[in-house]
DNA sequence: TTGCTCCTCACGTCACGTGAGGTGGC
DNA sequence: TTGCTCCTCACGTCACGTGAGGTGGC
């Protein structure tokens, strides 16, 4: 019953290198067993678990510094507070990539409108543009230095003052969002009755109280959607 | 009145460190000049003015490589090309760590409902959970193997499936948004004429032809908002 | 005996940070 | 002459990938 595998056996099975195995055991994350006169790997059902948990906190990203703290004083309570962490990390990650990307796409539209000229890399002094990315950081995932989410915020003011046309850039979390669309030449009666007889009878209110409930109107076609999230 | 500058002189005034002047160096991407019999590094305008579209580039996450490129084929064009590749991976990257940080908020909430017994590892056994981490790749950025993104897509659409009361999780990107809220007994068509007259006054709809307005009602304190993007 | 599996180094990655140990310039 | 600036190696980072060169097991 207890089955041992060789190396190549699990990693076949779990799809990942042999140097990665290694790796793990050589850092003191993936224990094997030791047969004596016997120089090959052997993995036992605690290995092969063990490193299924580990790959599947290294796929949420988990270093494996954090995964090593786990599994050692392996209290309910760290594997939360590393949890956290990296959600923590994640947000302000998610923030500056989208920051950047915002830039990116603003430094792209500029320099398509102006096929003419070449203003490449005046493109770089242009003072608006250059006093968002100023407020950037250098290094890249400096967040344990407070200083980063306030560098942030400040870009993402300053990005929002460039054109004046904009109101303001935001950055909206995935959502849970269900939507379709009507026509009706009185869509608000309609359409509104409708939506509203499906909600009570799959009583979706009840299902999800936080519901949130939204209609959108194109005037011009006589369109009518509702979206409800 | 051609200047020239000291190594410390230029590293104060950009805030980086000396390593880095010797790096950009070392890896052909910063010119200094060379006078004779003068083993430092002195550097002159144009070394100071390159420093500083790199330092720029560098912030927006361009690596290095793809940095030499813009400024070897000086071409309008590479720039764009560099861009929309960045876009295009910060858009990738974007979508797997939102969908990792959702997952770990799961984790996260599984861990602190069941407080009661140790079902620290039981957690990373529960097959629904499992198959959407299992969708996501180990590799971190390699976005290059057409792969990852289906995965990403399959690993949303097993999210999805694990709470029943959801409907899907999408990701929505930042968007510019105005909104405000209003009370009244006839919300509809007291501020839906508020707001197409506002839209009238400042033309709102030819400044902006792409905008998409919705209304939001809250039946039962008989509040209306709406909301347009 | 021939393949095949497995082993242990050890270098490379990316963009520098951080010393060590030494020399030139005011 | 004394500090100070500057120099050139060179190791470390993070999580492995990718060989090189050799040995054990069926």
């Amino acid at each position: 019953m207890a089955e041992s595998m060789t190396i190549s056996e699990v990693s076949r099975s779990f799809n990942v290198s042999t140097r990665l195995l290694r790796y793990y055991e050589q850092i003191g994350l993936l224990l094997r067993l030791h047969k004596e006169d016997y120089a090959y790997r052997v993995y036992d059902e605690d290995a092969v678990r063990r490193l299924q948990q580990i790959i599947i906190l290294r796929k949420l990203r988990i270093p494996l510094k954090q995964i090593a703290l786990i599994f050692k004083d392996n209290e309910h309570k760290r594997m939360v507070e590393v949890f956290q962490e990296s959600i923590a990390e994640l947000e302000d990650e998610i923030t500056a990539l989208s920051t950047i990307r915002d830039l990116l796409r603003k430094f792209a539209s500029l320099l398509n409108e102006s096929l003419c000229a070449d203003i490449r890399f005046d493109l770089l002094r242009d003072t608006d543009l250059i006093s968002v990315v100023d407020a950037l950081s250098l290094s890249k995932i400096n967040f344990k230095e407070e200083r980063s989410m306030d560098e942030l915020n400040k870009a993402n003011e300053n990005i929002s003052k460039i054109r004046d046309r904009e109101v303001r850039i935001v950055y909206l979390p995935p959502v849970t969002v269900m939507a379709s669309g009507y026509i009706h030449y009185d869509p608000d009666n309609t359409t509104r009755k409708l939506y509203d007889n499906f909600i009570c009878d799959t009583k979706l209110h009840v299902i999800k109280p936080d519901i949130r409930y939204f209609d959108y109107i194109r005037p011009k076609p006589a369109k009518q959607q509702r979206i409800w999230v």
